[in-house]
DNA sequence: CTTAAACCTTGACGTTGCGTGAAGGTCAAG
DNA sequence: CTTGACCTTCACGCAACGTCAAGGTTTAAG
C-alpha cells in the first residue's frame, strides 16, 4: 500500500504540513517521489511514523526522536529514562512555581488590608530577600551550601517580641542617624553606631551576615528611589550618609 | 535617578536586549529618548519593571503581564488565580506524561523478552485502543460521556481465564474465516458467523461496542499492511474478506 | 472534452522571548 | 585623536508546526 501526504496523514491523525516538515528536517523521508513531485510513502515509512508518534506523544523532541530512530545502538528504553528525568525536573519546577503563585495570591490578598507602612514593610523584606539571594550564591561559595537555606524560615518564625525588637532597632537607627548626620562625618562614632544598628537590624532578616551583602544592600538603598525616600524622611541625604557609614563600617 | 538600558538592566538583572524587546512590544517604554536616541528610564519605569519581573517569575506570558499592568480594573490576584489554574493543568498533563513514560519503559523492557507473537499482541492492542479513541469522541457524543472511560481498565483487569477465552475466540475466528472464504460470499452464513466472532472478540477490548467503530477498525485492517499480513496468513485476501463480511454484518 | 473540485508542490511569514551578531553612531577618558 | 565602552537599529535563529499564497496535477462529473 502506498500513501500520499493526505492519506498517510489521515491514517496517522496528523496534518500534511507535519509530514512535509518531517521530510524537511529529515525525520521521515518519503519512500520515493513520483513523476509529479508527489511524496509517496510505503510500509516502512508507516512503521517509522508510528514510532515517531509514539515518542512524540511522550513529549520527546523531534531531534531526539531522530537520534533514537537513526542509531540502532541508541536504546529506546535508556532514552526514555533520560527523558523521564527531564519530565521530573519540569514537574519540580512547576511545583515550586505553583507554590510561589499561591504565596503571591495570599500576599496580594492580604495586602489589600494593609496600611501603607505595612506595605512598605513587605516591600522592604522582598528587596532584602532579593539581595540576600543575589549575594547568596557568593556566600554559599564561601561559607558552604546550607548556611543560607534557613534564612526565610527565620523571618517567618519571628515571634511578636522579636518583631517588636526589630521595630525598636529601626527606630534607634533612625534617631541615631538623625543625630549623626549633624556631625556630617560618616566615619565618626555616631555614624558608625548607626551602621552597627543597621547591621543588628539586618541580622534579624539574614541568617548569615556578610560584609559584601551589607554593602550591596546599602548601594541598593541609594540606587532605589523608594528606599531613598524612606530613609530620607529622617533627613535629606540620609540614605547616602548611611551608605557611606556602612562602607566605612565594614572595612 | 535616570537609567540607560545597561544600568537598568544591571539593577534588575536582565539583559539590554530584554529591555529593548519590552520597549518594542510596548510592555515597558522608556520615560524619554535623549538627543542621541538613547532610552532613558525613570523611577516609574523601575517600578513597572519590578512588577513585570514579578509576574514573569511566575511564568506569566508577557502579553498577559501587559494586560494586567495596563488595565487598572484588571485585578492582579484574579489574574494570578487564573494563572494558577493553568499551571495546575500543566502539572496534570505532566503527571500523565510521566505515567505514560513509565509504562513505556516497563513495556519496552519487557518487550525484550517477548516472542514475535506477543509483540504483535501489544501492537494490535495499541491500534485497537487508538481506533477506540478515534471513534470514542463520536461514541461519547451519541451515548454519553462516561460510557467509554472504563475501556482501558477493562483490558488491564482481564483475568487469565478471560485472556484464554480471547485467544480461543481469535482461533475460532481464524478457522471459521478459512472455511467461509471457500464459499467466497461475505454475506453468507459462515462469513457472518466470522464477523460475529470478531465482534465478540472485540468486545473484550471495547467497553462500548459501536457499529461505526467496528467498521472503522475493519477498514484499518485493510489499510495497514501489518494487519493485512497477519490475517492473510489464514488465506490470501482474508483481511478484505473479513472487512466485507463485517460491513454487511453491521447493516 | 472540458471544467471544477480536490489534490499536490514549494515558498514564506507568524508564533514566544529573547540571544547573538552586524554595522554604525555617541561619549568620556587618556 | 584614538580607544573602548556605551548606545542604536536591523535581522537571523530557536521548535514545531499553522496558515495563507501561487501555481501545477489528478480525478470525477457534466
Amino acid at each position: 500500500m502506498e500513501y500520499t501526504v493526505q492519506t498517510l496523514g489521515q491514517l496517522a491523525g496528523i496534518s500534511t504540513r507535519t509530514l512535509r516538515y518531517y521530510d524537511e528536517i529529515g525525520l521521515l523521508k518519503p519512500a520515493r517521489i513520483n513523476s509529479s513531485g508527489y511524496r509517496i510513502y510505503g510500509a516502512t515509512e508507516v512503521n517509522r511514523l508510528q514510532q515517531i508518534l509514539f515518542y512524540r506523544e511522550l513529549d520527546v523532541s523531534l531531534d531526539t526522536i531522530k537520534a533514537i530512530l537513526n542509531s540502532p545502538t541508541f536504546d529506546g528504553a535508556t532514552a526514555l529514562k533520560q527523558h523521564r528525568e527531564k519530565l521530573l525536573e519540569k514537574r519540580a519546577k512547576l511545583d515550586t512555581l505553583i507554590n510561589n503563585v499561591d504565596k503571591s495570591i495570599e500576599h496580594t490578598e492580604s495586602k489589600a488590608n494593609m496600611t501603607d507602612k505595612e506595605k512598605f514593610e513587605g516591600f522592604k523584606q522582598k528587596l532584602i530577600d532579593d539581595n540576600e539571594e543575589k549575594y547568596g550564591k557568593e556566600i554559599r561559595k564561601k561559607y558552604g551550601e546550607n548556611a543560607v537555606s534557613s534564612s526565610n524560615a527565620k523571618v517567618k518564625n519571628m515571634t511578636e517580641e522579636q518583631y517588636a525588637e526589630v521595630q525598636k532597632l529601626e527606630e534607634q537607627l533612625f534617631t541615631n542617624l538623625k543625630v549623626a548626620m549633624k556631625t556630617g562625618d560618616p566615619a565618626g562614632e555616631l555614624a558608625q553606631k548607626a551602621a552597627d544598628y543597621h547591621k543588628q537590624w539586618l541580622c534579624f532578616y539574614w541568617d548569615q551576615y556578610s560584609k559584601e551583602a551589607h554593602a550591596g544592600l546599602a548601594e541598593m538603598y541609594v540606587a532605589d528611589e523608594r528606599f531613598t525616600a524612606y530613609y530620607d524622611k529622617v533627613h535629606p541625604g540620609a540614605t547616602k550618609f548611611l551608605r557611606d557609614a556602612i562602607v566605612i563600617y565594614i572595612k
